[in-house]
DNA sequence: CCGGTTTCTGTAACCGGTTACATGAAAGGT
DNA sequence: ACCTTTCATGTAACCGGTTACAGAAACCGG
């Protein structure tokens, strides 16, 4: 068993309340009394139970963050942010992930229970238990997913990216595009087939636009898509992908076939993962990390300023071209 | 304030005995109690208060992971792995990132005093606090490390595998071979350095070996011993390097140098993320996330069946050979 | 040497649960 | 009708800290 407050008040010869004066390092104990209990809590090998000390100020001092997964770059960069703010504000982080889980809005509310303020990525959780969590007044701050309610939100833009992307690609004298990834999916997903709309649609006559549907945002996912479309003998001057893994797999499978990407085929992503910069992908930079210190410190605002107007933090985006969707530009890297 | 157990009593008409017996879902309440209770807790939408109940159980249902870094793909996926175990024992998971930290020893001790168990990522913690939480009965597996006193242990095979891929170099016609990476900066990376030597000291003679350390594992380090080598007309015939980071920021590197590979030099990397198979990268495949598996149900056995054997895994390794290190192998992936 | 401050320390209530044990009511046996 | 057993529930101690408040000790000037 490990010594208790009451151990080392015993062996100093003091009151408990003298010892927990003197762990926490407050005011008012004589030197002479303070040396009797540090010497006796070195002795001893105490050291305070975060439980019991948890429960009596009523405060966790632990964050809770909740995302699909973490195997791609994406989800573990913005964790990593966060964490890195949470480790300063001097709170620990607890993680849950929901990929593949069939309880994870009671997971999400037993991890309510154990912090003192909760960030969510995206759509693990659904509105209907954000809403009651807000309502029990758990702070919250969403990721990548629009506002509900009051509830406070960190987004990265997409739309304004969206349209310079799609406008990048006409100015390579694309005409047909295609979209590849679902909307219904993520919001985020959403913005981007919005903002290729969007520039489209001023980008008067003589273009298509059209739209595949895949789930998985994976590279799997990706191949398939290049797979079927070689098969179908039906290529578009680019292809316009949810993010970068879809786009990588697409890309690997054209250029297993012989395809000239960019020569025939355009290929674009989004995010800027490692591997989008050897494969040459013109993709989208999301400031990962930023989401997640962004998240951190609204949390904190919550927490311990007690604040109550709601915020949203929209964080800004960059393209990146690469040789991917780019006759002109070297494929080497500025940077 | 939310509800206390005392409150769903009264409400209920019971004692907290009661409602504490019907939460816990213990036997021996009558039926139209067991309602009543239900009744008024959902009223009041009552949840326990998990910080009452761990003080009251002493235990905390939560695991700790301790780890250098979130950036690269290899933590991440050993953190994943570790979450899907830990989350299907039901265990919460608190994660530290030791990176660029002047307070971890301090921050891993507040953790264990939050935890039942603590998986410990190759060298974040020193020794000495290892073997203190140890002596003060904190469960603990080390991953990547080797073993210390009786601490359990989950590490992936090195010297074999690397053994293998300097034979597989030599049977490509490498003479000289140099290695890439600090060895004292983790264990892994010294057991692979002892691979290579290994296989070259029963490769006869003709062949030279060297090393160039460097204490960075990512890819600015990488290229910066290409930089290095390429100023001093001084290229090997293949630069093994400690992981995959540092190789693809070499293979990149030699590659905007118009150097050929693995014409003339070929390029070999360890771990086999991604990014490794789109740029071509020979490399060794760990079982990631199985670390992290291995680690979460080694830590329950320790916690659950309080097992005081120690025991150690070690977990198989595969050799990836691609592009950069191979004039035969066609660059096409087999799977 | 005394009364009034000021400073230090102790007592005890509290945080929100769990659970051993006591108690009382209902059920069963003769 | 009475005694025993069984079952449901309540009482109260406990988990390990924090802290308001009270009381004791030290300090101070006259």
């Amino acid at each position: 068993m490990l010594p208790t407050i009451r151990d080392v008040a015993k062996q100093a010869g003091v009151s408990i309340a003298t010892v927990s004066r003197v762990m926490r390092e407050s005011a008012g104990v004589r030197d002479a009394t303070r040396l009797r209990v540090l010497t006796a809590a070195a002795d001893l090998e105490y050291t305070p139970s975060q439980l019991g000390r948890q429960l009596a100020e009523r405060r966790h001092a632990a964050n809770g963050i909740v995302f699909p997964d973490l195997s791609g770059p994406y989800y573990a960069e913005v964790v990593l942010g966060y964490e890195a703010v949470a480790a300063e504000l001097r709170r620990s982080v607890l993680i849950l992930s929901t990929h593949g889980r069939s309880d994870a809005e009671s997971a999400v509310r037993e991890m309510a229970g154990r912090c003192d303020g909760l960030v969510i990525l995206q759509h693990t959780v659904s509105d209907a238990t954000v809403l009651k969590l807000a309502a029990r007044g758990t702070p919250l701050v969403l990721v990548a997913r629009p506002p509900i309610g009051s509830v406070d939100s960190v987004n990265a833009e997409n739309h304004a990216s969206a349209v310079s992307l799609a406008e990048h690609l006409l100015s390579e004298g694309v005409r047909d595009l295609r979209f590849v990834g679902n909307p219904d999916v993520s919001p985020d997903v959403a913005e981007r087939w919005a903002g290729v709309r969007t520039a489209f649609e001023q980008s008067g006559d003589g273009h298509t636009l059209d739209q595949v549907t895949v789930d998985g945002l994976d590279e799997e996912s990706g191949a398939a898509v290049a797979e079927a479309a070689l098969a179908a003998g039906d290529l578009p001057d680019a292809f316009v992908c949810a993010n970068d893994e879809l786009a990588l797999g697409l890309l690997g499978r054209l250029k297993d076939a012989g395809v000239d990407v960019p020569g025939t085929v355009m290929v674009t992503g989004w995010d800027d993962v490692m591997a989008a910069r050897y494969a040459g992908l013109t993709t989208v930079r999301q400031p990962m990390r930023e989401l997640g210190a962004t998240a951190a410190r609204l949390l904190e605002e919550l927490i311990v300023d007690e604040r109550t107007e709601p915020r949203h933090e929209l964080l800004p985006t960059e393209l990146v071209i690469r040789s991917s969707s780019s006759r002109t530009t070297s494929p080497k890297e500025p940077k």
